[in-house]
DNA sequence: CGTGTTCTTGATGATCATCAAAGGTGGTGG
DNA sequence: CCACCACCTTTGATGATCATCAAGAACACG
């Protein structure tokens, strides 16, 4: 018998908004949030889980899109290389977040595990067929398209007009928000990324980032209990800064 | 008789891609392009043709998101206010592009014409009503949905990790590659922005801005033959500038 | 022709990058 | 279990890039 099919079952018994869905997610999230119990049950039976290490590069910038990824545990980062060898980061994903969907047949971005992770892929052309099947399931992918624009967009206005105190600022509420999202509990939250990543998504070098963090931490505003830890004791003070920033 | 049946008659005999449509556009581009006749014929039925004067506000970042807009001649920015009254341009529109899809209820970013206008709107709720009857259109909508992602995503890569000068050397390349898009012929480009709007698209200052561009006017990579208009005489420089920018 | 807006150009200085080096942290293998 | 190594982080000193302030020139509009 197949391994799947006690666990598809399961899927189509338990399907509330959010609910824990034993193959593609812990909760479900990702692609399948709002599809009927048949649907899913398909969906999951064209889709793989997986488990990888830290570091691990779902794929390069350039690549054959051959699968769309939904991370079910963990998080990445996304980017794209510079012809001189820097980075930009274009954004972070975490639990729940769909990864690698593209108009064009060649991943327009790298995308790296920050974390060991859990996920779930399909591959490109199945997702087609499905697409084609079950209209929901586009409605979904142009829903969380645009959800990724505005992120982009807002992303924008913080590198493009904040100083180097008000991005850093803006980055860490979006990392209370992106937990919120997650219904994360406890006021500490992870932040796996290293310094050099958050400057490559700042726009800003990660001695910056560094110095900017440790004034944070003078100033009683955040606290890293831990590596890879932060909790932000004055979120008030750091959402003023974020608007009050006087950039250019 | 309706004026507009003449038209639709119209529409639905010439069909082939990028024909010339009589009420949806010169050419059809923005939301209709991939569709067949028998749809295009019932989009049109619910969409209204409008001219508009330079400067006009289609919408305020906040309001009410009641309509979509595809662009049929003209060029608009989509700009998002900060608190302290600087703005962040997200982006500049032109002929055949559509604005205003949103997911929530509200327009995230407000959108002004740079020209006057010809354009074309649904309301949003009779979209709703023909996305649910023809898939196609909400096919085309994700797609042009992840163009613009990637185009934001560029954007962010330009702001976040060039020079200035690499910057405005992108905007320029940018400008041209739009042009070509819309099968623009001739070597001068229409440039209806001023040098404030290029400023708060690169996230630097005008006056940054406008000298880089004399810069450039010296070194006889560009050419501003008027008001309003370039032409990139050494397009190789400036792509060079855009790659090997060491930024940060 | 006058007025408001946009553009140009200059002088000055702040923010943040760059270069440099030392202190931590985690992981690996002996 | 400890020691070593690679990587990440912190902190300092210096300077370049680009913002800011300022004023005049060119232009568009009525």
């Amino acid at each position: 018998m197949n391994p799947l099919d006690a666990t598809r079952r399961m899927a189509r018994e338990a399907l509330g908004e959010g609910e824990i869905c034993g193959t593609c997610g812990s909760r479900v999230t990702g692609l399948c949030r709002p599809l009927d119990a048949a649907t899913l049950d398909d969906v999951l039976g064209e889709a793989e889980r997986m488990s990888l290490a830290q570091r691990h590069m779902l794929f390069h910038e350039g690549d054959k899109a051959g699968h769309i990824f939904t991370l079910v545990q963990g998080t990445a980062k996304l980017t794209r290389l510079m012809a001189d060898g820097r980075e930009q980061v274009l954004g972070f994903r975490f639990a729940g977040d769909v990864l690698g969907y593209t108009g064009s047949d060649r991943y327009p971005f790298s995308a790296q595990l920050l974390t060991s992770a859990e996920l779930c892929r399909i591959e490109r052309k199945r997702l087609d067929g499905l697409l084609r099947r079950y209209p929901a399931l586009e409605r979904r992918l142009l829903d969380l398209c645009v959800q990724e624009l505005a992120a982009t967009q807002e992303q924008l206005v913080t590198v493009g007009r904040r100083t180097a105190e008000a991005r850093v600022a803006a980055f860490l509420l979006s990392l209370a928000e992106a937990g919120r999202r997650r219904h994360h509990v406890g006021a500490v939250l992870d932040m796996p990324m290293t310094r050099g990543d958050i400057a490559d998504f700042l726009g800003l070098t990660l001695e910056t980032v560094s110095r900017t963090l440790t004034a944070f931490r003078r100033r009683g505003w955040i606290r890293e209990p831990a590596h890879g830890r932060v909790e932000l004791l004055k979120p008030a003070e750091l959402v003023e800064l974020t608007e009050g920033g006087s950039a250019l």
